[in-house]
DNA sequence: TTGATTTATTGACAATCGTCAATGAACTTA
DNA sequence: TAAGTTCATTGACGATTGTCAATAAATCAA
């Protein structure tokens, strides 16, 4: 299960054997159960993770109700990185949809391997160019798109979320309640 | 002007007179007047900008519409990420909003920096780490607000840009039609 | 300053969506 | 299997929003 950390590194970099080790010895592959929480409000973010397997949602408490913003899924990397950056309050939460295998990299750690081996840097600068690119298209869909088309967005591209996360999740995902997306379903099948 | 570019990177990284030469040299200060574009639907985007002074518009076309995602100001690094890191088709648009002066990073001089300084690229993780903090927050806007929240939002935080930008665009950025931000407007003043 | 153009507001109406409550379906657990 | 629990669907109704058209206000150029 490690080295799926490190074949998606190597993709992008050469890791050598130094490296490797490093990488194994102070990155803990942690095993979280279904609805289990990496981070909840109110905490300071302390590390960063990376799901090997699983799917990590984060999501915002408003009036009591859970507001997805985002699941992850296999070779993501989650971050509050608001609180991670800044080592402020999360205004978020991170919560394991089922059981999940994460790759935990720790505030400190990543410094020292961003000291100790400069050229990870690299690493997060692509990591980051995914996540920017994923995040911009997120936000043209929320102001080009409405609820119906967002959800054929959905089934086009993330079909086995559909089946793994339960429909009032993929609705407040999609910016509305799960009644509404419910009927936005019977119409499109009636079409 | 050229120095203010510099003064944005001195905030985290101490560079030596090489570095700034090579930075001025390579990294043109352009002019763009107000209403010209930086990059259109269908190119390829070929640099990522710095906004010295003015505004940059991000926004999408849709049915003839132009749908407004992001204004970068004063100090915000602009890129069309997916355009440019996987060099595809851009899907949207970058405009000034008005005459605006912008640095702009050709993505031959980007390499070229990188691989001369490979320091540089603990400044691009400080930028893009910033750059996520904030789309993380304007998704989770999306998701737990209503519109009139996060008009008075921008109020709050950021009432130059209702100054100087006409209303319609300020409405499709909020994802909602201008008569409706008209009326939204309207409510507020009247309690 | 005046006229032309652009932008913002308002009204009317239809469409969409949220909420609350009830029902039905699916899944758990004993 | 049966009972309990969770999840999805549906109906009713009110609130919000989009659209189209008209008007008012603001901006720009001559």
């Amino acid at each position: 299960m490690e080295n799926q950390l490190i074949k998606y590194f190597q993709k992008y970099l050469d890791l050598n054997q130094e490296e490797i080790e490093f990488l194994i010895e102070n990155v803990p592959i942690v095993e979280v159960r279904k609805e289990e929480a990496l981070l909840k409000e109110g905490e300071l973010s302390s590390a960063f993770y990376f799901v090997i397997t699983g799917i990590i949602r984060m999501f915002y408490l408003v009036d009591g109700v859970e507001k997805t913003t985002f699941f992850y899924e296999e070779n993501d990397f989650v971050s509050s990185y608001e609180s991670f950056t800044k080592q402020i309050p999360s205004k978020h939460y991170l919560q394991a949809v089922k059981n999940s295998s994460i790759a935990v990299f720790d505030i400190q750690v990543v410094a020292k391997i961003l000291k100790r081996f400069p050229r990870f840097e690299l690493l997060s600068r692509i990591v980051m160019e995914k996540e920017l690119s994923i995040y911009q298209d997120m936000i043209s869909h929320f102001v080009t798109r409405n609820a119906t088309q967002r959800y054929l967005n959905l089934v086009e591209h993330k079909p086995h979320l559909l089946r793994e996360i339960p429909q009032y999740d993929i609705a407040t995902y999609l910016g509305v309640s799960p009644e509404t997306l419910s009927r936005i379903r019977r119409k499109i099948k009636s079409s």
